[in-house]
RNA sequence: GGGCCCGUAGCUCAGCUAGGAUAGAGCGCUGGCCUUCUAAGCCAGUGGUCCGGGGUUCAAAUCCCCGCGGGCCCGCCA
């Protein structure tokens, strides 16, 4: 466990008065809470102590005798304790200076192995912005687990099975060259190929429907989504004309859908012509999407192709194993898990909740191929495998709990209980464009490229205001502002995109966080230039501890760096990013508030300085370690 | 129809897990602060039926129930 000062002091009064009533030391935990600052540094709420409140005159001498508390007063059923500055200022600052850059992070005492997979977006398209969530998000989590000592490795999962391949595939057969033009990035070109294919596929297949509809209501029907169609046609085909007439001609032929449903079976059979083709395109899609993810300081470690999965035969056994307890259903086979779920406690154990209804999982198609969940269930097994993983964690959006709650009662029945057990769906919202969806079918989406590029012109116009110049920094601070947007919104909370938001480079911002961590840089250049001793030891021993006296700046500040270790913990344990987020803009508030107000490096009282020094210190350091928590490189001017 | 998530200031969000004192930030708006370690900053002011209604409780934004509004899911899609 890491040094936690608020934890020390908790302790003392817990063991004091655990003793003087002879009651559970941790009974007493759930009583105390942080006050508004008049009424004190920490309160228990005398009414949530196991014996309510009697014997409070013996419960606040029992506080009292320890030597963290200063002062204790009982207002109604709350006693309000004041700490002893002094005494607690020395235990915040050495705990700092005795953990450095690790103050406040939790170690895992017996460290796990976690498996992360993350971002799997389907690989047809560019990365749009709610996949930059989910890369935000997933690449916290494996900063956060690495850093509490836990082995990370974190994965990608290439749909490549399965229709939308199929009809990327399909538009890419009609051309005579897939390579994308110098100036267009591979993802970028991919997507728009499978847009325009898309999009064609539709009209072809709604202009069918609407010769065969004899309702005039739903042939008006029809007609509105035709007319949207080809409105996303005439905008797609301008981008790319000589692709779009030629795809549109070819297609106009065929049957698209036999030759989809075809293209699907060759695929998973592994038929050579089909694969090397479709292998093609999505490699190019990948290539653009991991350069993206790089950039969004994403990285993943390994690539898992669905399709190979399904040719070593590992698809194939988990269906023959699936069959033995199938059953069957609508007239195909299936997985009840009606039983299952009868067996008490269950949904607990497999973090189900209480009432979803969970549908049968049926297991191939009437043609024979394979079901995305299905391929998931043996992909979860071997995530398990080659990792020798103790926690899976998929971060994948809350719409798709239905079939993650189905994947683990699906592993569970075929014995692999543990794996069940530990496989954990990382929920999040999704990302919602002015109350739209995006829809990367016919092309009309935000892209993170686009999102990215914009962020660095107005940090380099930011930059230009101050007369920096900087590509460097400003790719650095317009990277940093999105993911500090994604991750400062509780997962559970779908976000609203909004260029304004996202840009956002005020206060509550990366760039506003990046600018506190650069002014703490330069009071320690300041200090080197004054040629001030910066040797932390020898400053801890002559630092002023009575600064906080009578200075409820100062006092705020220490206050705050001590609630670090709790801040840093419950993220880790809800792997909930904005906990820190939160907690990071308070303390840069804080810090900024007082750095207007006093000189520090200047301040003339040299133990004072000292004192000054080692909050300036400990502010930085939180701050480099919450930022590369968080993906953000820390800078040492801006 | 059933399920999951969300609803807090004009806007964007904290606070809800574990009930506790006068509900907090940012943006916006009004006014002020650069000869000092970085003004992407600081200070002051402005702004709230915590979606509504019940209930539990000494105490409810927080827990429970019933509604309302929004998003998502309930496919031989992924």
């Amino acid at each position: 466990m890491a040094v936690n000062p608020l934890e020390i002091v908790r302790k003392c009064i817990s063991t004091e008065i655990s003793r003087e009533l002879g009651i559970e030391p941790n009974t007493i935990r759930g009583a105390f809470t942080i006050p508004r600052e008049e009424y004190g540094d920490l309160t228990i709420v005398l009414s949530k102590l196991p014996k309510g409140g009697s014997y409070i005159d013996r419960v606040v001498k029992a506080v009292e005798n320890c030597s963290y508390v200063m002062k204790v007063d009982v207002i109604g059923m709350y006693m309000n304790i004041w700490f002893n500055r002094p005494r607690f200022t020395e235990l915040v600052f050495s705990s700092i200076i005795a953990s450095k850059a690790g103050y406040g992070v939790y170690k895992e005492e017996k460290k796990k192995r976690v498996v992360v997979e993350y971002v799997s977006a389907n690989p047809i398209h560019p990365l749009h912005i709610g996949a930059a969530r989910n890369a935000a998000l997933g690449s916290f989590i494996a900063n956060i687990n690495r850093a509490v000592g836990n082995d990370v490795q974190t994965r990608f999962y290439i749909n490549d099975v399965g229709r939308q391949v199929a009809i990327l595939t399909l538009g890419i057969k009609q051309l005579s060259n897939v390579e994308p033009p110098k100036d267009v990035k591979s993802d970028h070109w991919i997507g728009l190929i499978y847009a325009i294919t898309n999009t064609i596929i539709e009209i072809i297949s709604l202009k069918k429907r609407l010769e065969l509809e004899y309702s005039e209501e739903k042939k008006r029907e029809i007609q509105k989504e035709l007319d949207s169609l080809l409105a996303d046609a005439a905008r797609l085909r301008e981008q790319a004309p000589d692709i779009f007439d030629t795809i549109l001609d070819k297609l106009k032929e065929v049957d698209v859908e036999r030759e989809i449903s075809k293209i699907m079976k060759d695929y998973e059979k592994g038929e050579k012509e089909i694969s090397e083709l479709a292998r093609k395109a999505v490699s190019l899609c990948i290539e653009g999407i991991n350069q993206t993810l790089k950039r969004f300081k994403a990285e993943i470690d390994i690539w898992d192709w669905e399709s190979d999965l399904v040719w070593s035969g590992e698809v194939d056994r988990v269906i023959e194993a699936l069959k033995r307890i199938s059953s069957e259903y609508k007239g195909t086979l299936a997985i009840d898990f009606k039983q299952l779920l009868n067996i008490e406690g269950i949904r607990d154990r497999l973090r189900i909740p209480k009432s979803l209804e969970i549908p049968p999982l049926i297991l191939l198609r009437s043609d024979g191929t394979s079901l995305y969940t299905v391929r998931d269930i043996s992909y979860s097994i071997k995530k398990f495998r080659e990792y020798n993983a103790d926690i899976v964690i998929n971060v994948i959006a809350s719409e798709q709990t239905l079939p993650q709650a189905q994947l683990r009662l699906a592993l569970y029945m075929l014995g692999h209980h543990r794996e069940a057990e530990n496989l954990i769906h990382y929920s999040y919202e999704i990302v919602n464009i002015e109350g739209a969806r995006m829809s990367s079918r016919r092309g009309r989406i935000v892209t993170l490229d686009s999102v990215l590029e914009e962020a660095k012109i107005r940090a380099s116009v930011e930059l230009e205001k101050r007369g920096m110049k900087s590509e460097e920094i400003a790719e650095n601070v317009g990277i940093a502002a999105v993911r500090f947007y994604l991750l400062s919104v509780t997962p559970s909370r779908p976000v609203k995109f909004s260029w304004d938001n996202v840009l956002n480079f005020e206060r509550n911002s990366a760039p506003y966080l990046l600018y506190t961590f650069a002014r703490t840089e330069g009071v320690f250049r300041k200090a080197r230039e004054l040629d001030i001793d910066l040797n932390l030891g020898k400053i801890l021993k002559e630092a002023d501890l009575y600064f906080t006296q009578n200075n409820t700046r100062r006092w705020r500040l220490v206050r705050i760096l001590s609630e670090y270790p709790d801040t840093f913990y419950r993220s880790y344990i809800e792997l909930d990013p904005s906990i820190i987020t939160t907690y990071i803009i308070k303390l840069a508030d804080e810090f900024n508030s007082w750095y207007d107000e006093e000189p520090i490096v200047l301040e003339a009282n040299e133990s004072l300085r000292k004192s000054k020094l080692i909050i300036t210190y400990a502010v930085n350091q939180i701050l480099r370690g919450a930022f590369k928590i968080l993906g953000i490189e820390a800078l040492e001017r801006l």
